[in-house]
This record gives structure tokens, C-alpha cells and sequence, in this order.
DNA sequence: GATCGCTCATACATTTTCTTATAGCAATTC
DNA sequence: GAATTGCTATAAGAAAATGTATGAGCGATC
């Protein structure tokens, strides 16, 4: 069985599970159905496995092939950081290529674009990417070249940078305020409407965590998504904790408890060991630190 | 350049990087020589890189070919874990499949050996991998699918259970000993023969070094494997970390400054939130937890 | 200094793989 | 209930990839 040497029947596999069908992945991948087809049939008698249930209306993924999802997607990963690493070149003064950066929703939404719009005035050979999410494993999948994290990155092969640390504090729409009245202990919260996470407990919100008495019953308003949470602050929907510096630049939000709950998100910087000395990785690196310090500095303030 | 569509173009360029010839690459992979030049030919062109400097006596890497191995051999072992992820099956009573645990030096040589062997019985359906070394990341790189580590786990994604502190300790041969004598402080090892690692520092050293006057230059004799210095410190070439469990065993040890160096690993299982239910990864998992907390209690009398 | 052993590059034959075209099946729509 | 629309499966020709055979360069060895 283990004569399996087409590492490309994964990419059709790959477009089967995603599009539910042999003529979708057909289309998905510039290849035809039949094609697609006996990539399947080839990949089931080389790994002596079901893969797929064939009915009329497509193909149903079995247990097994929901099982090697991650392992294929892992290839295809893998995949596009060689086709990205393959673009890095030029030097220090003007460095090319294509450079993926990883960051959490919040930073990504509302700190880096004005930082990243000032790199790319000065790099104009360098396409950026921008991968949004509150995972912390990127770099080590090689989902992304650069990452800019709200924890200290622990793992083995990165390099890794501390620029500061960056304040949070709870915060509220003067309108819900003038409706609800403004809390006076902790213990208030617990009859106001509070904005929180559903079921997606990342790291950062688990720092928070440590020092509030934050637990999911506590919110009356309940998103994964942190910028969908912000929106709800800045809408009046309840009481949310956000960013102070972000917080400031909105008029409109008062400080809850300011002396009670103060939190503090140490900010990193990380790259794998195998890049950084590569010009463009290099260049994002020393300028994302360089803004980021910049935009925590103006925030102190 | 991204129309880069065969990912099975990297198989031969792994294989060209580690042979260093397309002759020997096409003897490895079993295809011939002027496919695997083609295939390289058509990943230069692909990629818009020169990958290889060719020349009568073979080829040799340019440094852009190294910068992208790294994600090749990422794909090389998703690929390997989406094989070994295939295989697996059977139900409880009778798991099927192969496995690879990912174990330090010195587990994988002193201690697993008797724990595998009676899973092996109890399990015949599964085939065993067994993976040496002492980074931290096989879980994450897929690499392996269970691993035996001595520190604390902290990824996402890892499911991990803390088997207990092993205890380390130094000794020496008892023949050393009377020649050189037996230190009595701290610092009289100083004037001693310590066996220790060369460059690789890796984290359970790390955490042997907080509480040890301990850095390389206090090191008389050097290697990076630990087995190698286990081997050093029974054959009487001076003082050395070992496990206590391990020292009790060879009744030539003496140990050295028992009361003022004591040192312990914590011992972790942990295993891929994504394979965690499939059935012999289950067993494995259940049977080295079994097996290592028997062999722990066995070594604390 | 000729030979052997290794290498890569090229031209041509062969095999494999892909596409095109068509048939058949189930569900939905008119 | 016939027509339409989605799908898979199969067969045959077109295209692409692979293998075979051969030439030529470099270095070690006798």
C-alpha cells in the first residue's frame, strides 16, 4: 500500500472534501472530473482506504478522510510558505517578495493597517499577506512568516521579540451608561450587560481570565469574534473590555472600574529561526517593531 | 510563476538536495535521471529560482534551494503523518495501525524499550515508530503522533497528561571516584571531570542548569547525546546527570553531593487534539501512561 | 596518459495521464 | 410526468510525462 509516491493526489483530495463533488473540485483545480476521479480511486487504493461515499448528487467524506484533513492541509500549508519563501530575495535597501504576517483579530483590524501602510510606502517590493486569527501556531504550521503575538511565543526554531506591554481595561458607550448606571464594585457586573466571548477561550482571553472574575456566565452578550465585541462596546450593546489606547480614540466610551481592572497583554514580535535573515522578513520584522513600539508609545500617552 | 501546481516536484528535489546528484536522487526515488532533471527544470522555471549549480560532478545547492528545504521536508512529514494516519483503525479490544512516539535520547533508549515491548504484545495490530530526539515541536511538525516529553507541553491543540517527577541526580563510577576522590562541596567539582553536553542545550538541560552552577565550561568531556554521557559516566570518565531510577540500577554508581543537587523532570504524554480518539493511539497513550507510572513507582523505591 | 567511474544533457520511443464525449442516475422544476 | 440540472462512470483519442539510449565532461586510478 505504501507505494503511494503522488504527493499531488492531495490537492485534488483536497478540493473534493471542500467542494462536496468530483465536477466542483474539477473546477476548483483546472482539471476535469474524470481526472479528479481517479485521483480519488488512486489515493483509496493506495492508502487502503474509503475516502469517499459516491452518490448522484456528489461525494460524502467518510471518517477516515475527515481524519487526514489536517495532514493534507499541513502539505498544502507547507506548500505555499516554499512558494513564498521562494520570492523572498532583493537586499537590505530593497527588498522583494511575498511575506506573510499572522496576527490576532484586533491587531490585525485596528493596529496594523496604518503600520503596514507606511512599510509598504517604504518596501514597494514586498507583497504583504495578512493572516487574522487568535491561534499561536502559525509560524510552526508555516502558515505565516511573521507573527505578532499577544502571548510570549514558547516554541523551539523562533526568534522572538518583546516590544511592551499593551493595556486593556473595561469600557461602555456613555448611552448604555446613562441608561444602566456606571458599576461601583466588581460585584456590579453581574447585573449589567457584559460583552464577552462564546465558546472560543484563546490565550489572551485566558491572561485576562487570570485576573478578572471573568467566567462564560457572566456574559449577557456573547461573540467569538473580539472585533464583533468592540463593535458591540462602541454600539452601547454593554460593557466590554478593549484596548485603552483604542478605547481613548472613541469619545464616546467610558473607563468601568478603571482602578479595579487593569490589564495588561505583554505584545511579541516572532519569526522562525530558519528566515530571519532574509531581506524582506528582515525589513517587515525591524519595521513592525519599530511602528508597533511607536503605536504603544502614542497610546501611553 | 505560481501556475506551480505538482507538488510532487519537491519529492525530487528532497531527494536531489540529499544525494547531491540527479543520478543517485533518480536511484532513490526509483524514477531515472532525466526525469529527476526535468523535475528540476520545471521547479526552477516554476519558481523563478536557480535551485542547483550544475556541474559534471553533481549538483550543488544554491542558497535559496536551503531556504526552501525546510518546507519541503514540512510536506515530506505531513505527508508520512497523513500515510500513518490512514493506517489506523481496528476498535478498542484490537487497534490497527502504525504509530510513531516522539521520546528524548534517554527515554527512547533506557526506558521505553520494556514499556513498548509489553504493549507490542498486548497490541499486535499496531506497528510502532520510535522517534529520538530532543526538540519540543514533533507534535506540531506531525512528526510523530505521541509524545514522551520532560517539560510541559504548551501548544494549542495538544491534549497532555503529567505521568509525575522523575528525579536526577549526579554520580559517578565507583572507580573514578577512587581515583579522583569524592567532592564534598559544590564547588569542588570545579577541580572535577563533569560530563556534559557540547552545544545542543536543549530544555530539559535548561531546566537542570536553574538550579546547577552549571555551564559548558565546567564541562570536561562533551558530547551532545545524553546517551553518550550516560555510557561516559559508566565507564568511569567522571561525574555526571543521571536518572536516579537508572544510577540504582548499575551498582558501580556512587552518588555525588546527593543533599545538595537535586534535580527533577516533570514527565508528560501528550498527543494531537486531532488523533486523540482513534482507537490504537488511545491504547498507545493509555498503555505508555500505564507503563511510565509503573516504571516511576518502581523507581522511587 | 589511457581507462574506469561518475556525472549531466539531449534525442527519440514509449507509456502514462489527461481531456473530450457520451451514457446513466437521482432530484428538482415546470 | 416530462424536462432540466446537477452529479458519477466509462471509453477513446490527444497530450504530457516518463524511460531508453547515447554523447560528452571531469576526476581518480593504474
Amino acid at each position: 500500500m505504501s507505494d503511494l509516491t503522488d504527493w499531488t493526489l492531495l490537492r485534488s483530495f483536497l478540493a473534493v472534501l471542500r467542494r462536496g463533488s468530483l465536477s466542483a473540485a474539477a473546477r476548483e483545480t483546472g482539471l476535469t472530473q474524470p481526472t479528479i476521479g481517479r485521483h480519488i480511486d488512486e489515493l483509496e487504493a493506495g492508502l487502503g482506504l474509503a475516502l469517499f461515499t459516491r452518490s448522484p448528487g456528489g461525494l460524502l467524506p467518510t471518517q477516515g478522510a475527515r481524519s487526514l484533513l489536517p495532514h493534507a492541509e499541513a502539505m498544502e500549508i507547507a506548500f505555499a510558505a516554499l512558494k513564498r519563501a521562494a520570492t523572498l530575495g532583493g537586499d537590505e535597501g530593497n527588498p522583494r517578495g511575498t511575506v506573510r504576517i499572522a496576527a490576532s483579530e484586533v491587531m490585525g483590524t485596528f493596529v496594523l493597517p496604518p503600520v503596514l501602510a507606511a512599510l509598504r510606502g517604504r518596501y514597494p517590493g514586498i507583497t504583504l499577506e495578512l493572516a487574522l486569527n487568535n491561534r499561536t501556531d502559525d509560524l510552526l504550521r508555516r502558515d505565516a512568516d511573521i507573527a505578532v503575538r499577544m502571548t510570549r511565543p514558547k516554541q523551539d526554531g523562533l526568534v522572538a521579540r518583546r516590544l511592551g506591554m499593551v493595556p486593556l481595561g473595561l469600557y461602555a458607550h456613555r448611552a448604555y451608561l446613562d441608561r444602566y448606571g456606571l458599576p461601583e464594585r466588581v460585584d456590579d457586573l453581574a447585573r449589567h450587560h457584559v460583552i464577552g466571548f462564546d465558546r472560543d477561550d484563546h490565550s489572551a482571553r485566558a491572561v485576562a481570565a487570570g485576573t478578572l472574575p471573568i467566567s462564560r456566565d457572566l456574559f449577557s452578550f456573547r461573540v467569538d469574534s473580539d472585533v464583533a465585541q468592540i463593535m458591540a462596546l462602541r454600539a452601547g450593546l454593554g460593557i466590554g473590555m478593549i484596548q485603552k489606547a483604542m478605547a481613548k480614540a472613541d469619545t464616546a466610551l467610558v473607563p468601568v472600574l478603571p482602578d479595579r481592572v487593569a490589564i495588561e497583554l505583554e505584545c511579541w514580535l516572532a519569526v522562525h529561526e530558519d528566515q530571519k535573515d532574509a531581506a524582506p522578513i528582515r525589513a517587515l520584522f525591524d519595521g513592525l517593531a519599530e511602528g508597533l513600539l511607536r503605536w504603544m508609545d502614542a497610546a501611553g500617552r
